[in-house]
DNA sequence: CATTCAATGTTGGTCATGCCAACATAGCGA
DNA sequence: TCGCTATGTTGGCATGACCAACATTGAATG
């Protein structure tokens, strides 16, 4: 039998088995299932914005670097997603009267009406993003990437 | 007992469980050891290096658009990709005789020797990235991932 | 045979995520 | 008081992924 020709849909031995190589790829497709359900439904918001908003929602009002140690976003990058959020109404910053240069950034009702619009697409893309998994094995998979992540490293 | 007031090693609650975030989180960290990798070892490749000429050691010489369907890269990415390896001779481009626009691309012997380079990087990764797993734990990882990438989608 | 269509390589963009460096300023501790 | 750290901000870079347009070529269709 001659070698096979088809182009797609193979990958080189040295990359199939490999975690890294299929994490990649789980990557590319998570991120594009959420960033097609954040372009249709999420108002031009991006993965930082829900995250930010996420930990607003759940924790409170928090400063800058505070958000950014939560959230695991750079600080700078923080500064540009609340800015745009802001100019959305969806968050605020005010001035610490207790300390000069913090910021307390704080979620608005509509921010929080957003929130909830995105925890939808979220949890359609979850479906999506794990549908060729029984539940079980969605178990066993969310497991063990959390032990993955969890182990300080 | 007060909230707890530290900053850092939390999620939201709503990202925790999520597949999404979590393969975020892992590709985040499977791209930064791997970067590491590449810069410290690898000459200044990337990954989309690796994964051209990974393909071309082993399915054969392949023109530009064949290389691209078997990488899962963009053609115009591999245009770029391809010019960088040329330049350092780890590849080289010839004329289709059969087809006038198709270039034919080929593995270089520098090629090869560069190609086992980046193996022994990647599997050294390998071993960082997974080393919270037993091994047993490592091979479900794989397989999971694999079954949920290997369905059409 | 002629015309259309698809494939090919290339250029030149865009976007999202994740970093890093530098800076001015503010607070804190030695 | 002096020095260190934290804070918010600006600006930049790298990687991966994708897309649009184009000229050219081969192949398929009429």
């Amino acid at each position: 039998m001659p070698p096979r020709h088809r182009d797609t849909d193979r990958v080189p031995s040295r990359l199939e088995g490999r975690a890294t190589w299929l994490v990649s790829r789980a990557y590319a497709r998570s991120s594009g299932l959420l960033n097609a359900g954040f372009g249709a439904a999420g108002g031009g918001l991006r993965g930082y914005h829900y995250r930010l908003l996420a930990a607003l929602a759940e924790w409170g009002p928090a400063s800058q670097a505070q958000l950014g140690r939560q959230t695991g976003i750079d600080r700078s990058d923080v500064t540009a997603a609340l800015t745009e959020l802001e100019s959305r109404d969806l968050i605020e910053r005010t001035a610490d009267p207790d300390h000069g240069r913090r910021k307390i950034v704080t979620i608005t009702a509509a921010g929080v009406d957003q929130l909830h619009r995105l925890d939808q697409v979220v949890d359609g893309v979850q479906d999506d993003f794990l549908a060729p998994l029984t539940p079980a094995e969605r178990d066993r998979l969310v497991t063990l990437l959390t032990r993955l992540l969890d182990t300080p490293h």
